[in-house]
DNA sequence: ACTTGGCACTCGCTTCGGTGGAGTGCCAGA
DNA sequence: TCTGGCACTCCACCGAAGCGAGTGCCAAGT
């Protein structure tokens, strides 16, 4: 079928232009792939193709280029998900195997992931909202300031400062303790706020504002994810199209508000989305791609964890590294 | 005399280069600058500034560019410290005051730098070997897992979970926290480091494995001391000259170490150190200067504070910038 | 002892025309 | 529907030429 051959012939210059960065032509193609047809016939099917807007020409008698159709195209019915190999595998699992904290855990997969993908990757921490209470502290660093720490599954822990208007004795620092933790501790975030909330009613007093602090600090911290970028340096190969596409993305790495509305929803765990060039929600990042999955501990996505990207690169590489980081990475949470 | 025309001449053709980014030239020079002297005459200056290291020309028949050893004499000795315009200072003061804890203080700080600088800008979190010991907090997550919280005068707080061998019941728990924090609370680190470690052999058991937990805490943070780094995008004006340059940098900015090597000791707060070119630790960065100072709440440098940037850069102001923001967070931090 | 104007010279940067070659589109034949 | 052939297009590369900014040096002036 001819439609079959211009699958391949898309895929094939797909592949090329990938490797060699330059526009590719009829010859080069049969020579480099087993197509076992003439240039010739080659020629028409790009012209096909281009004319449904798979593929590009930069200028008049040059190779063709994929536009981001083809590249879609690419990625949706092209792409063999290859699995990482043994030893790739047994690299990622002692790399981050090593991980002493959370904290580490997340640099170490920002580290990881950049240098499997020569990409600039980013690790959002995993999100507080589907996270439940562990314990509430309080520390009185003074007579009227008063330390609240609260702890939560995940091993995150959010501290505060408050003033007091009134100080606050020892024992009524040890009713308070034990009230907030009564009231929180085993909760889902979400039902401790409202379980914190419905205090100011039935407590006046230090207890309230301790509270209100809490329920800010769990609120707060919900839309400030932190994120962790990493892999900067291999913005370098870049090398054409500077101040065009690099000078863009080195601002967005560093406006995570910017950042997270890159990465998007957490897709469902175990799906890897690809967003390809004018996809993606911000305008000044035409020219990249931006592959993303979610992972945590269950089978619902706790965050997500991508890679960002020029739209020309290795697809099927690239997903198969942010699934395998993204799986061995809600593995460790799992047990963590 | 002449000796101070050449200077004079010198600092025009810095201050030239850095604004141009071209190799400047004598008759270029006189015009812009009110020396009543004529092309030829600069141009015997030059020469000799050229003869002691301090100019170069990139090629013959072009204009000149200062040496690494041109920009030290420069900074060393040219340089009039302008302060800071009015302007400028309520625009840092209401920028710096908005901050609410340590880590939105020391990342306001960092885009507040790399925006007045427009360069790359590394801010270090106070060290926490000046700060003393303000609390330990012990907290059963389950009957042998335990976690210790540390916290700091500076307002840092560090915590480990520690497995025990033998389950702790509640009233054991409550001595063991106040023997910690009577053994600690109100010394600095190292006498706490000191104290904690005697604790083992007075106090086999739980007690020494919590002590030696927390020592280790206090020595491991001091040397894996945290920075934040900001203002990457500046980078993209680098333009020409980009894989020598860009590449190691964006490299160092992702490693800490090298970082921690590269703002070197704290200088005494209130002294800005320029270090140029090759006269720093790291090889790769061979073309980039460094520009730090200390800060801190008392006399004392708590911690380092600067921009990495390109050797051609606007030493004085980006000093005054420097040295503005240093002296603005150290105030904020003597208040907090 | 410096400074200055003049002058010849250097050399990088730009422009321009020419050429080679990769690649295309199309057509006629299998 | 595929293939070989052919004319055409146009980018990338090359070398020559001209321009111009800038230099070094020298002889004269202050």
């Amino acid at each position: 079928m001819q439609e079959e051959r211009r699958l391949a012939v898309l895929r094939a210059i797909v592949e090329d232009y990938v490797a060699t960065e330059e526009p590719v032509g009829s010859k080069a193609l049969v020579e480099r792939h087993g197509l076992n047809v003439s240039p010739a016939t080659v020629r028409n099917d790009m012209a096909a193709l281009e004319d449904e807007g798979y593929l590009a020409q930069p200028h008049t008698s040059a190779g063709r280029v994929p536009t981001d159709k083809g590249y879609r195209l690419f990625v949706d019915r092209l792409t063999t998900v290859k699995p990482m190999s043994g030893a790739e595998k047994r690299a990622i699992s002692t790399f981050l195997d090593g991980a002493v904290d959370l904290d580490d855990v997340v640099s170490r997969s920002v580290r990881l992931l950049s240098q499997l993908t020569r990409q600039v990757a980013v690790v959002q921490y995993p999100t507080l909202s589907r996270s439940t209470v562990r314990h509430v502290e309080l520390v009185a660093l003074a007579p009227e300031r008063l330390l609240v720490v609260l702890i939560l599954s995940t091993g995150r822990v959010e501290q505060r400062v408050l003033e007091l208007e009134t100080p606050l004795d020892e024992t009524a620092l040890v009713d308070l303790r034990s009230l907030l933790n009564r009231t929180a501790t085993g909760e889902s975030i979400s039902e401790a706020i409202i379980a914190l909330g419905a205090l100011s009613t039935t407590h006046p007093g230090p207890a309230t504002a301790v509270a209100d602090l809490l329920v800010e600090a769990m609120s707060d911290h919900r839309s400030h994810e932190r994120l962790v970028v990493g892999g900067a340096a291999n913005l370098a190969r870049y090398g054409d199209s500077f101040d065009s596409a690099v000078r863009p993305l080195l601002e967005a790495l560093e406006e995570h508000v910017v950042l997270l509305r890159l990465l998007g929803e957490a897709s469902q765990s175990g799906m890897v989305t690809v967003r390809i060039g004018a996809e993606g929600p911000v305008q000044e990042l035409s020219s990249t791609s931006v592959v993303t999955t979610g992972y945590g501990p269950d089978a619902h996505a706790l965050a997500t964890l991508g890679i960002v990207g020029p739209t020309r690169m290795d697809y099927p590489g690239t997903m198969a590294a942010v699934r395998a980081v993204a799986r061995y990475l809600s593995r460790i949470l799992d047990e963590g």
